[in-house]
DNA sequence: ACGATAATCTTACCATTGTCAAGTTCCAAG
DNA sequence: CTTGGAACTTGACAATGGTAAGATTATCGT
């Protein structure tokens, strides 16, 4: 049906991104959590052994749709980053929660511990997430060296700063205890809240 | 193999139970994160329809298993609560990260929507995560009563309380950031530290 | 006590899935 | 042009979730 790609040289243009664009399809039609391999080959408009030379296997498949969204929420993070990091920790808790919120089916793969490579392989989904949260870090540590957090290992800070971030997307996601549809304005006041909790508590001196 | 229970009685004593069993069992052989239905009624020892007079499909076994599990968890955080609502808030945060930590893959079923009644039914999943987020309100509602939190809507600072719980645990489970194992002394001193910013930021004023 | 009835369990079957092995088509370089 | 290798297809396999029909056992009214 909806050739992802129209590309009319018949060794199918570039399948990969066209089976990732069909996967990415799939995962927006969140019904249920099975992206199945040969629907999305259905999709791409080939057999259902074609992915396998583009794919070692599912897992592969998805491990890639996984990378490029968590790359695409790193670049968002990023863009508030750099635009002024201490100010813009409510800008990267919007960019994070809108993100899960809008592609809850992407997101909850790339915190798939099965999909990792095996440890001591060199792992393509663990070095974003590191970038990220060398970010995170390196706000706590500006706002430390600017006098605006307490003195301590700001990688625990940073992790109690995503914890927050991070469960409140699971929660909205998932969670059948927040309101149901989201209401205008809702997150706005929410992260604004998290943001005032966690910089008040920056403070904390032992 | 292993008969989870001895019934000699050959219609098979209270299988669900022993179902049940053996699902856990599997859960905990974390090896990846398909529980097969099959695979469950091989360890309970009986035929692999044998489970279908006992739920309507496996959403409905794993539903079964999220209950359970998210019950254990609810009694837990009761007991910290109903002895100091207000000191055991990190009593409470303990209990919830190390039964994260401890049981992984029946706290993810927990959290998983595809496994809630459709929209309208009344969830058991969903009074059970209700009942939880109850009694953290609470607290926060007599931390305002005595002045040891600011004014405000105690649902919306409950939830905060509860995203960077909550975000916490996944991002051990699941996160690839996290040392690995986790350090003795890691958890009480990570939720000491997030409770300590939390309790700061309750006293934040607009 | 006993026979009907319903619950429990089994066997047999189906469609679908992930994966692999072997063939087929097609581009591209010698 | 032909020859090699990449991209794709066809066809198979075992395993899975699920259903239907039959066998077995418990329960209950009489």
């Amino acid at each position: 049906m909806s050739q992802t790609s129209k590309n009319t040289t018949y060794h199918h243009g570039n399948l990969r991104t066209a089976l990732l664009n069909a996967a990415r399809e799939l995962a927006a039609e969140n019904t249920i959590d099975t992206i199945t391999l040969r629907e999305v080959a259905r999709r791409a408009g080939v057999s259902h052994a074609a992915p396998y030379h583009h794919f070692a296997d599912k897992r592969a498949l998805l491990r890639a749709l996984a990378i490029d969204a968590f790359t695409e929420l790193g670049k968002r993070i990023k863009e508030q980053w750099q635009t002024n990091p201490v100010q813009n920790l409510k800008a990267i808790g919007m960019v994070y929660v809108q993100f899960a919120l809008s592609h809850p089916t992407e997101f909850r793969f790339m915190f798939r511990k099965t999909l990792c490579e095996p440890v001591g392989t060199p792992d393509e989904l663990t070095e974003i997430a590191n970038s990220i949260f060398e970010m995170l870090i390196s706000i706590i540590r500006t706002m430390q060296e600017t006098g605006l957090a307490k003195a301590g290992n700001p990688q625990e800070l940073a992790l109690i700063v995503w914890s927050t971030i991070h469960g409140l997307s699971n929660l909205l996601i998932d969670a059948p205890i927040a309101p149901q549809p989201i209401p205008d304005g809702f997150l706005e006041y929410q992260i604004g809240l998290a943001q005032k909790m966690l910089l008040q508590g920056l403070f904390i001196r032992d």
